[in-house]
RNA sequence: CGGGGUGUAGCGCAGCCUGGUAGCGCACUGCGUUCGGGACGCAGGUGUCGGAGGUUCAAAUCCUCUCACCCCGACCA
């Protein structure tokens, strides 16, 4: 491809609102453009990124055994109403009415319609295991769409459902998707990691996440690196800490702390680390009175952890002001559960403490030295808290280390919520009519793309991984315009290099050479051969990589030779 | 939905407080010089000042309503 024949569309400046690199640079690297909030157009240069996606994705699920398939984006009510999420799915789906006032919806996910394509066409045992798959467009109407296409409104997933005899052929294709997205996004040369994931309100047994890892990324991920352990910090377990709680030493002494409200404070105000605090945190409880809960000054409570307690109300609601005066006789900032007379729940870190320092129940007052059973009664122990780096992994091989990551990929065991909605049966070899074991698999296929800039990138742009690079490598002649020789040279190379299946950007543009190089450099492309009048004396061509800093010399000769060593090794 | 903020040229912004002929930088067009790391000179085009209503001799500026977008909270690929 020629610039001069392209639909670049680069940007020296940024529009104000993009917060996070990856949006920066792909609004500045001329990728997409918003047309709505939350909802992008992808110009040339994004959909040549985008495409190559898809195509190793769609790959990789044919190669897994996953037959693609295209579903309607717009769908009818009925379907929805039938599995009952019409009512639950909430604002987040778009609907819309027909010219005779019938109700549809533009899909945000494909189990319904999926479903039904199954129980209509699949009747029996041998028609299963059956695995579909798609990559098409969804919307969903985010509360908040942000950073771009990281969480837009109308996004690109690839999304598969399978379907199955018994549970042990559904586990079978769920390991044969994990398989697959694993390859998937190595072929993509993202770094990653497969996580254990809360499998929510779905439910089910089995459920992964795939998270491309960065240090931007909006979800913490828990790992032992002595082990094969990962899992979503929202699911990792706290272990208690070994050992008996320690004997209670000092007394129970309540010291005057004017205007502390937080830990950080506190800490400040006593002089004490916060390993030594404990803070309270009040929720509505199932019986409507409030619960208390009990947290390490530097821990965090795990909401996911709490809504499963059934000591709490669901969903789960902190206490408002006006209840936490009347049952504590203080204000947030000085609780505790000495002579709280209601539910406390400790933290499993909390319970094996002793001599600590919490709310007095008075404004501006705080307790030191307090005891568990001496000074209160034995709370509820339980795992409330996100583990942190240096909690013992719950495997019990060594320690956690947390990182962060961006989820692209998720993959689900439903078993049967679906197939008893919809009534998916299918007669087995007895004759029995059952209902058939359900997974299914998606993958954010636009967010990779911000994701692997999220990974990628550097002070003068992307640095995209080759298989989803937009081109592979950039050709750019500087002074053509005044040495016909640079301009020869550069188009012989550029033929001979797309003859030889590289896919491979000429700038022809006669740009000067710092803006053409920057270009080169913002939209990402990883492999670069610089051809000028210096090299040519000595019949030379100058390579670099994106990520070196420094280039080399190529003989013209065999330069389509080294070029495609450089990048075959990418 | 609640809280905060912004709407002025394709992009980034000033002007608004204190009403009086709509500006700057980048980008764009033409000519010239330059050109191995985002050049320079000269000339030029570009605006429903988000929209509607109001106050006023006069509104980008003040008031009311409205719409869009951005940020902070519950969702998710």
């Amino acid at each position: 491809m020629r610039v001069s024949q392209f639909f670049l569309s680069t940007h020296k400046e940024t529009p104000a609102e993009a917060e996070i690199v990856s949006h920066r640079l792909m609004l500045r690297a001329g990728l997409i453009r918003q047309l709505a909030r939350g909802i992008y157009t992808w110009m040339p240069l994004g959909l040549r990124v985008l495409r190559k996606v898809e195509r190793i994705v769609r790959e990789e699920m044919n190669a897994s055994g996953a037959i693609e398939i295209a579903m309607p984006a717009v769908q009818p009510a009925e379907l929805w109403q039938e599995s009952g999420r019409w009512d639950e799915f909430g604002p987040e789906l778009l609907r819309l009415k027909d010219r005779h006032q019938r109700d549809f919806c533009i899909g945000p996910t494909h189990e319904e319609v999926v479903s039904d394509i199954v129980r209509q066409e699949v009747r029996s045992y041998r028609q299963l295991p059956l695995n579909l798959y798609q990559i098409q467009t969804k919307f969903r109407d985010e509360i908040r769409p942000r950073f771009g296409v990281m969480r837009a409104r109308e996004f690109v997933m690839k999304d598969a459902y399978s379907f199955h005899a018994d549970v042990e052929s559904l586990e079978r294709t769920y390991r044969a998707m994990v398989e697959c997205y694993a390859r998937i996004f190595t072929r993509l040369g993202l770094k990653f990691r497969a996580v254990a994931a809360d499998t929510g309100a779905i439910g089910g047994t089995g459920s992964h996440e795939f998270h491309v890892l960065a240090d931007s990324g909006e979800d913490a991920i828990a790992y032992c690196p002595d082990s094969d352990y990962a899992a979503n910090v929202e699911l990792a377990e706290a272990l208690p800490p070994p050992g008996p709680r320690g004997n209670a030493a000092a007394a129970l002494t309540r010291v005057a702390t004017p205007g502390v409200k937080t830990i950080a404070e506190l800490c400040a105000f006593l002089a004490i680390p916060a390993e030594r605090t404990v803070k309270a945190v009040v929720l509505d409880g199932a019986d409507g009175r409030p619960v208390l809960l009990m947290l390490r000054g530097d821990h965090e409570l795990n909401l996911a952890k709490v809504a499963k307690l059934e000591q709490v109300k669901r969903p789960l609601a902190f206490a408002a002001g006006e209840t936490i005066r009347a049952r504590f006789g203080a204000g947030p900032g000085s609780l505790g559960p000495v002579n709280f007379k209601g539910v406390v729940i400790a933290d499993r870190t909390v319970a094996a403490m002793s001599d600590f320092v919490v709310g007095a129940n008075v404004d501006d007052h705080h307790l030191t030295g307090v005891n568990i059973g001496r000074d209160f009664p034995e709370p509820v122990a339980a795992d409330i808290r996100n583990v942190v780096a240096g909690d013992a992994s719950p495997d019990g091989k060594g320690r956690l280390d947390i990182l962060r990551g961006i989820e692209v990929g998720h993959v689900f065991q439903l078993r049967n919520k679906y197939s008893r909605a919809l009534n998916l049966s299918f007669l087995d070899e007895t004759g029995k009519s059952r209902l058939m074991e359900m997974g299914c698999y998606g993958i954010g296929v636009t967010r990779i793309v911000a994701a692997a800039i999220e990974q990628n990138h550097d002070e003068r742009g992307i640095i995209f991984p080759r298989a989803m690079a937009p081109f592979e490598l950039a050709l750019v002649p500087i002074g053509a315009a005044k040495n016909p020789q640079v301009r020869a040279t550069a188009e012989a190379l550029y033929r001979d290099l797309a003859a030889a299946g590289i896919d491979v950007l000429l700038d022809d543009r006669d740009e000067r050479p710092g803006v053409a190089l920057a270009d080169m450099e913002l939209i990402g492309i990883p492999h670069r051969i610089v051809v000028g009048e210096r090299g040519l004396k000595t019949g030379q061509v100058e390579y670099q990589g994106r990520r070196e800093s420094k280039p080399q010399l190529f003989s013209l000769h065999d330069a389509v030779k080294s070029v495609e060593s450089m990048v075959c090794a990418d």
